[in-house]
DNA sequence: TTGTACGCGTTATCAC
DNA sequence: GTGATAACGCGTACAA
């Protein structure tokens, strides 16, 4: 039953100047012993807690973050978001969200209204459609207007800003590798579009990993899925792709999938085809999922560390908020990938 | 290139006060047409924004609605986020998101923070913690703040305030129906503790259905699951639960699952220990993720829409934000759940 | 030791 | 038509 109160309701209440009250609450001492007492117990019966509006208006800072991310219910975004939401809360910064939904509009109208003195930095992904129509004038004028940015993941590399990044190349190099070290040597590629840094970046470490051990990429193995639509219409015309390939290159004896859907339809159209998984067939996805962990047989994957990613991009989003002289420097974190081994692979073959 | 731009500094430039321009960029017929549109232009140019920090001062408004989730990393959570977003976009509200991560304390630092004039509304899902101490000061202080809440999924009966929840009771019936439907007798059920409202009331839907059909309950077919710890540990130690109950129990012909963990776990021990699937044991959960999609067989859920529900509870939040005379009145809405039949059940046995 | 005045950016009211 | 003023809630330099 305690509305809230501001500094002028206990001034008037306690017969005393509002900025008596605001240093007494601030345990100035210049006030009395007696007054501060009073007061602070005022404050703290009332239940006084200093407007956070006011004080954003005064101190010209929101103590708020903004993150954009093109698409909410991914489990790679909300990993990063966590990693992102608990830095923040541990240093006194709240979360502003806003999903782009792969839209180059939504996008833009969400950074103008995050942008518009709400926040004091974002942290984005960028979409799909702002990579392909190129259009970057709403992070340009981000940044002109003071705002500092923190892309992750999907980053313009025309923009100068500080990223945090994953070794997508290497990680999928090292993927690639477990997969010919366990003896394939017909390993298809499920790729994604190339306008997408990480469908290029997967791919050349596809490449770099089959000519480190002078194996021949065969264009039929290497397919950049485009699916669009409900869950389970993208998920039939993948395993309809995937079909495709099996029945046009029979040999296939590895599957490099760029993502965890792929990797988990690959493993249950090889094995829908009479293939054992993974005797006959390996399977390894990059992955930001749970799918990996309760599939069967469960699918050995490179890891992306979201949640790192998250956590990093805020460290370094807060430190430039939180240092005075702001020389221009940017920097960008590679977070390292990880291979975790399942049952989707066959150990090495030790000589 | 262009800085931040107020009000008084384009007065200053324009040579004129600060309410011209106020008024002029408002359209204001009370100011010339020349000037409006000189101001305009000038303005265009500069590319000015009302700056909303200090509009929500004035307006006492934020136009923001806070959100506080037990666990992002959760695909229910996840898309009621993303249809909280939808919505709150649509209306033109930001959403600022804390995750209590279970935990009590963080829940009750969150809602100070978030109540604290930075939002004009709360959406919540309390944590278990808060559960089990039964400790909803934090609720109540909210309220009495004049902040309204919206509660989703875990709700607290003992406050008084709109509710959005699924039709757990019924919708455990209607899935225990489909499994005697199908032929079923000995349907285990995979719950939680009930201090979780939908522990309790998915056991209560699941002993209806049993009741209906005169099933008499088997208590050995009743277990409630609270592992904790890292994903992997938790999936062993579920894995080992129902392992020792079909091991005790071999008869069992059906699995209701409270959730899709524990419905994946369980289809994958019983085919580890030889038993088809749908075939010998169907299985049945509830969902609110991807697994069931990619599963082998894939698993039959029940649908909770969580993307509406967080829609719902948007709408009905805002609703109560924007309407002037709020007589004392609280809504409940209940999603109805939908059974999405995949391939871990069988098809009803028609006579 | 306490109070006054000012500014953060905006809008609304009222005077000129 | 236009501009000065007050107010939203706070903190702080300065005056008393």
């Amino acid at each position: 039953m305690k509305p809230k109160i501001t500094l002028k309701q206990i001034a008037r209440e306690l017969d005393v100047s509002i900025s008596t009250v605001s240093k007494a609450l601030r345990n100035d001492k210049a006030i009395s012993q007696e007054k501060r007492d009073k007061i602070q117990a005022f404050a703290k019966f009332y239940n006084y807690r200093p407007n956070k509006i006011a004080l954003s208006l005064k101190n010209r800072s929101t103590k708020t973050i903004g993150v954009i991310i093109p698409e909410i219910v991914h489990h790679f975004f909300a990993k990063v978001i966590s990693g992102i939401e608990e830095v923040a809360a541990s240093k006194g910064y709240n979360v502003l969200i806003g999903v782009s939904n792969e839209s180059f509009d939504r996008e833009v109208i969400h950074t103008e209204m995050l942008v518009n003195s709400e926040v004091d930095g974002l942290i984005l992904s960028v979409s799909k459609e702002t990579c392909q129509l190129q259009d970057y004038h709403h992070l340009r004028e981000t940044i002109n207007q003071g705002v500092p940015i923190v892309m992750f993941d999907r980053i313009v590399e025309e923009i100068k800003c500080d990223r945090v990044i994953v070794d997508d190349t290497e990680g999928s190099r090292k993927a690639v590798q477990k997969l010919i070290d366990s003896g394939c040597s017909n390993i298809l590629l499920l790729g994604t579009k190339d306008y997408l840094n990480i469908g290029r970046y997967r791919k050349q470490g596809y490449l770099e990993a089959l000519e480190d051990n002078d194996i021949a990429a065969n264009p039929d193995l290497i397919i950049k899925i485009d699916a669009q639509g409900d869950a389970e219409a993208v998920l039939k015309s993948i395993e309809q792709e995937i079909n495709e390939v099996f029945a046009k290159v029979p040999n296939v004896d590895g599957v490099f999938a760029v993502n965890e859907i792929y990797g988990i339809t690959a493993l249950n159209v090889a094995r829908k085809r009479g293939l054992r998984v993974p005797e006959d067939v390996s399977v390894v996805s990059f992955s930001d999922g749970v799918l990996s962990m309760h599939s069967r047989p469960s699918l050995t994957t490179v890891n992306q560390h979201g949640k790192q990613m998250g956590a990093t991009a805020a460290l370094l989003l807060i430190e430039k908020l939180e240092t005075e002289f702001e020389e221009e420097s940017f920097t960008t974190k590679v977070i390292q990938t990880e291979i975790v081994e399942r049952d989707s692979t066959r150990k090495p073959q030790l000589a």
